[in-house]
DNA sequence: CCGTTAATTAACGCAACCGTTAAATTGCAA
DNA sequence: TTGCAATTTAACGGTTGCGTTAATTAACGG
């Protein structure tokens, strides 16, 4: 029994995805700081925050009147364990991608 | 652009995460070899191996009467380095992560 | 040729997903 | 208590996703 399709759904959603990689990157965050991301109302934001967190990908704290929103690093960890464990699988390919993107970087 | 949520939408369905971490585990399988697997019709896993080759976590070969599919090791090596790019968030969780796991092997 | 095997495409139904607006909840502040 | 601010819940509608069976395509084997 694998979380990561229910995982792999909640980040399958573009507004879900930059909304976690924001969190990722900025911290915690009031549920309306995300309002002035995309051109959806608070009730489809709050939505999409319920889907990360029954997925895991994030926790809710509440303060005042505000619902403070914060990334779960156990959950990122999961999918990175999950890519990890196919390492044997992807590395050699990773390898030629990195070397592509490093000599992209140098003819510039 | 990020291709992410594409190839996490594709990753979400239970029988396509399935069918993709079978052929990373044995290589190059032909359609068929899923019927078994899953207590689906042929058109369903043949529409589910057209939305993971769409995402471009699968390739297609043809040989007599057989499509035989192979999982791509550039697309996984996408999800790791999307991973590996928030390693510094996770990477303290994962630690502590692999510790438990390490600690309830030993306890047995 | 003919029948079988392997797989896909077509057509359809149902359930889930994602958006909206309106109403409800909760805390704060005048 | 009145009202505002922050967010969620309710109710509804359109689109997409995933399954089915039936039909089609293509290649092989007698």
């Amino acid at each position: 029994m694998s979380e990561l399709p229910l995982i792999f759904a909640a980040l399958s959603e573009p507004t879900r995805f930059a909304i976690v990689e924001r969190l990722m990157a900025e911290g915690e965050l009031p549920a309306g700081a995300f309002l002035d991301d995309f051109d959806i109302s608070a009730p489809a934001i709050s939505r999409h925050l319920n889907v990360l967190s029954n997925a895991g990908l994030v926790t809710k704290r509440v303060n005042r009147q505000q619902r403070l929103y914060s990334a779960r690093p156990e959950t990122i960890g999961v999918v990175s364990a999950w890519a990890m464990g196919h390492r044997e699988f992807w590395e050699n390919s990773l390898k030629r991608l990195e070397l592509a993107l490093q000599q992209e970087m140098e003819r510039k």
